[in-house]
DNA sequence: GTAATAATAAAACAAACGTTCAATTAATTC
DNA sequence: GAATTAATTGAACGTTTGTTTTATTATTAC
C-alpha cells in the first residue's frame, strides 16, 4: 500500500515530534530506534524521513526549538522596568513553568547533549548560554545594589538553575503538589539563598505575566 | 593468539570499569559498544565477557558501587553527636567531594537509570532514597529543634540534592576555582536556603573527618 | 618439567540498526 | 475526470550490535 487515507504532513510531523520527545524523554536518543518511533506514531519507518532526513536532525529540530521556546517565554515574561527581586522572581517562575509544561524536551535537551554534532552541540550550548546570562546579570544587578548578597555571582547562576531545572525529576502533576506551590516554595528558598533582604513592600515577587496558565495563587 | 604476556584478571577488570565509567558518562550507556571498550581497556570484546556476564551487569555493578562508596562514605563523614547545623555541613561537604571525586561514576548514576531493568532500578533507588532520607532527617530535626526555617522538608531536600549533584556539569578541577572554594559557597548557600540561624559558635560548620583530602581550608 | 588453570584472541551468530529506493495510493489542481 | 503532487508502504542495503564458541597461549601448582 501507499499513502493511506487522511494522512496529513503536518499532522505527521507534529505527532512525530511529540513521540520523539516522549520516547527520548524515557529511553534515551541512542535506545530510540526509528521503526520504535515510528510504530508509535503509527506509520513506517521510512515515512519519517519525510520530514527530518536524520535521526541527529530529528534531535537537533527538538533541541532548538526547546532552547527558542525557552528564551521567547522569557522574552515575554521579563519585566524590563522593575528591580533585581521582582526580576529575579520573574526568572524563576518562568523557568519552572516552562520545565515542568515541557518535561519531555527539558529531557531532552538536558540529558541527550552529547549525541550532537560538535557544530550542533555548539549553537544548543550558545542560546543556553545566552539565556543563563540574564540570571547573572540580574543576580549582578542585585548585588551591586545591595539587594542581594552573593559570593560568586557565576557559581550562584549555576546553582539555583541545577536547582530549578531539577524539579522535572521528581515532580509529577496531581501529586501532593500543585505547580504553584512548588513554584512558591522554590521562590522562597531562591530568594533566601541569594540573600535577598525583606521588604514590606507586600507585592515585591510579584509579576505581570508569568509563563503559562496563571498559578499566581501562593501567596507571594 | 590467545592470552598475552603479563595479562592479569584483576588489573583487567579494574580497567574495565574505570574506562567503562569514562565512555558511558562520555558517550552513555548505549551509544558506548562493548568493542570500544574493550579497544579502550587494549583487548578483545569476548574478554569482557569472562568479567561481566552481560553489557547491563556491567552497568549495574558500575551504580551498585557508587551508591554503596556515597553511603560508606557518608557513614564514615557523619558527625553522631553534633547538632543540626554541624550535620548538615557535614553532608555537604561529604556529598560534594565525593561526586567531584567521582565524575565519571556520578553521571553514570545520574543519566543512565532507564537502561536497568526493573528489579535491579528498585535497587539502585532504594539505595538512593536510603541516602536522601539522611538529609531529610537532618533537615526535619533542624527545623524542630528550630535551627532552620524550611517551608517543606521534601521538596528541601531534593532541590539541595540536585544543586550539590549539579557541580559535577560544570566543576572542572584545576580552573577557576578550587574545591575547597567550591564546597565552602555551596555550604553558605545551602545554609542560607535552610534559614539557618547564624550563631556565634565559629566552629559551628566544621566536621572532623570530611570524605577525601582535607579541604577544610575555607573559612566557614 | 609436566599438568592444570587463568586469560585472552579470533571468528562467527542472529538480530537490530539507520537509511534508501521503487512502487503505490490519496488528495489536490485544473 | 485527467494530471499532478503529497504521503506512505514494503522490501532491501550494508553495518553494527551484544554475545557465544572454540582454540590457543601464559601462568601457576606440584
Amino acid at each position: 500500500m501507499a499513502r493511506t487515507t487522511g494522512s496529513d504532513g503536518e499532522k505527521t510531523e507534529a505527532a512525530v515530534r511529540e513521540a520523539a520527545a516522549g520516547l527520548i524523554a524515557r529511553y534515551g536518543y541512542e535506545a530510540m530506534s526509528m521503526r520504535r518511533l515510528a510504530a508509535e506514531v503509527g506509520v513506517q519507518a521510512a515515512a519519517l524521513y519525510r520530514y527530518f532526513p536524520t535521526k541527529e536532525d530529528l534531535l537537533f529540530t527538538l533541541m532548538r526549538e526547546h532552547m527558542e521556546g525557552l528564551i521567547a517565554a522569557w522574552e515575554m515574561a521579563r519585566p524590563t522596568t522593575a528591580g533585581p527581586k521582582a526580576r529575579l522572581a520573574a526568572y524563576v517562575q518562568n523557568h519552572i513553568a516552562f520545565h515542568i509544561e515541557r518535561r519531555h524536551s527539558t529531557h531532552v535537551s538536558n540529558m541527550e547533549l552529547r549525541s550532537l554534532s560538535h557544530d550542533r552541540l555548539t549553537r544548543i550550548l550558545r542560546m543556553r548560554t545566552a539565556y543563563e546570562k540574564e540570571l547573572r546579570a540580574i543576580l549582578r544587578d542585585g548585588t551591586e545594589a545591595g539587594v542581594f548578597s552573593i559570593e560568586d555571582t557565576g557559581l550562584t547562576a549555576m546553582a539555583l538553575i541545577q536547582m530549578m531545572t531539577g524539579v522535572i525529576v521528581w515532580f509529577r502533576p496531581g501529586e501532593r503538589l500543585s505547580v504553584a506551590e512548588v513554584t512558591a516554595t522554590y521562590l522562597s528558598m531562591t530568594m533566601r539563598l541569594v540573600g535577598a533582604k525583606i521588604d514590606s513592600a507586600a507585592a515585591a515577587y510579584s509579576v505581570e505575566r508569568p509563563f503559562g496558565r496563571a498559578e499566581n495563587a501562593a501567596g507571594v
